[in-house]
DNA sequence: TGTACATCAGTGAACGCGCGTTCACTGATGTAC
DNA sequence: TGTACATCAGTGAACGCGCGTTCACTGATGTAC
């Protein structure tokens, strides 16, 4: 929960505004989908005017790139608490878990089907990458005594994403089968691909979690 | 390939308008998005009027509809081909990869961010059992002399979605783990979170693949 | 084979709609002296 | 404390646009005798 500088009235009250369009933005986004998100239809749930959104975005494309922001900003902020507060790669995977199933389309928004043609902002880059230390960090605790892989082999020398982290090459490897997996599971959750099926998706992710924390070959 | 009745001329006419537009319809999802299909964009790129479109749809809806039952279909009849052609599951696994690249928005159709509020049409419920089925079966070929897990176990009690597949608990669990981790592989490089990190994600794929087909403990 | 009729693909005009965005404006809030 | 001025949030009208969909129609294709 970073700060902002906002001090006079006029900035604290701007900055109310801001968030209550970004909430009534994400309300949008969880009834009718991303690509549905309309400028119009926000103001009229607030009461004001068209027009009046764009004292505080550009366009369209501006609240869109902020609420991207947002979501890898609160996944980044919710990692690194629990991850400061001694969480280890179990731990991160059910804030991760909680986190996606607290709001599936802020969940999907960042990791799901991505509009052809849209860019996300630059910076999001770099809280991506804030995300990716904290959970190799927690890889690389866990895996003294692990035989290297092959594909770990390749990863040692194609590791320019860690962006200088030290991990050994079997974190490397453990920590994109942690992603890859727990991704898996929980985008087809939440997309609903279980529903019909009478199972209970908790044990199948806790069973990919276990799996994923045994000593590897 | 499941041929149609057609015959007369006209019949014969109406097919291959109806397949035209469904070919222009993917080629806009794949330009823009399935949440930008426009009738009317698809009726200036074939020549015609917009409402013209209408003697072979009864409206956008029932055209998205058909292109999800296309894309189920398809996959089906790939897995199927290959299943009956002496497949194993690592052999389906890389039928599926292939049938994913081939048309990444085909693939998110299916298995992407859902549209909030859109259902699919039933039937494809029956073709989504099929695709399960040659999967289960091969699962099933692979399993004898794993240990039940304790997913498994869970699994033997709600196992409704297998449709009467006598499948095995480990092969039941082994199904899951499969269709999870190979989407999780698939999806997050199909919609380019790999793109920057210079990492060859068929090798990714390749060490998933191999490690789903040990024996399990 | 030729004529009369039915079918049906495609047209063009029209509908109401909601969208993003601009612009000149009003009126309230804050600032300077 | 009071006045003069600047800032700026929000309004309402207007823009052009593309959408899905309907309707009455024209003209070509196919069918029946």
């Amino acid at each position: 929960m970073a700060t902002t500088g906002a001090s006079t009235p006029r900035e604290r009250y701007r900055a109310q505004v801001r968030t209550e369009i970004t909430e009534r933005a994400w309300e949008q986004i969880a009834t009718a989908g991303a690509s549905a998100l309309s400028l119009n239809a926000i103001a009229k749930q607030m009461g004001i005017s068209g027009p009046a959104l764009y004292r505080y975005f550009a366009s369209r494309d501006d609240l869109i790139t902020e609420l991207v922001r947002g979501a890898y900003r609160s996944l980044a902020d919710v990692l690194g608490e629990a991850s400061s507060t001694g969480a280890d790669l179990a731990g991160l995977a059910h804030t991760l878990r909680g986190w996606a199933l607290a709001d599936p389309q802020r969940y999907f928004l960042v990791y799901g089907t991505p509009i052809p043609g849209y860019q996300a902002p630059e910076d999001t880059l770099a809280t991506s990458s804030e995300i990716m230390t904290i959970l190799l960090d927690a890889c690389t605790a866990l895996t003294p005594g692990n035989t290297v892989t092959a594909f770990g082999t390749h990863l040692e020398g194609h590791r320019d994403w860690a962006a200088g982290n030290p991990a050994p090459p079997e974190a490397l490897h453990r920590f994109l089968t942690f992603w890859t997996r727990m991704h898996g599971v929980l985008s087809l959750e939440l997309a609903g691909h279980f529903a019909g099926m009478d199972l209970d998706p908790v044990l199948l992710f806790a069973a990919e979690l276990e799996d994923l924390l045994k000593p590897r070959s």
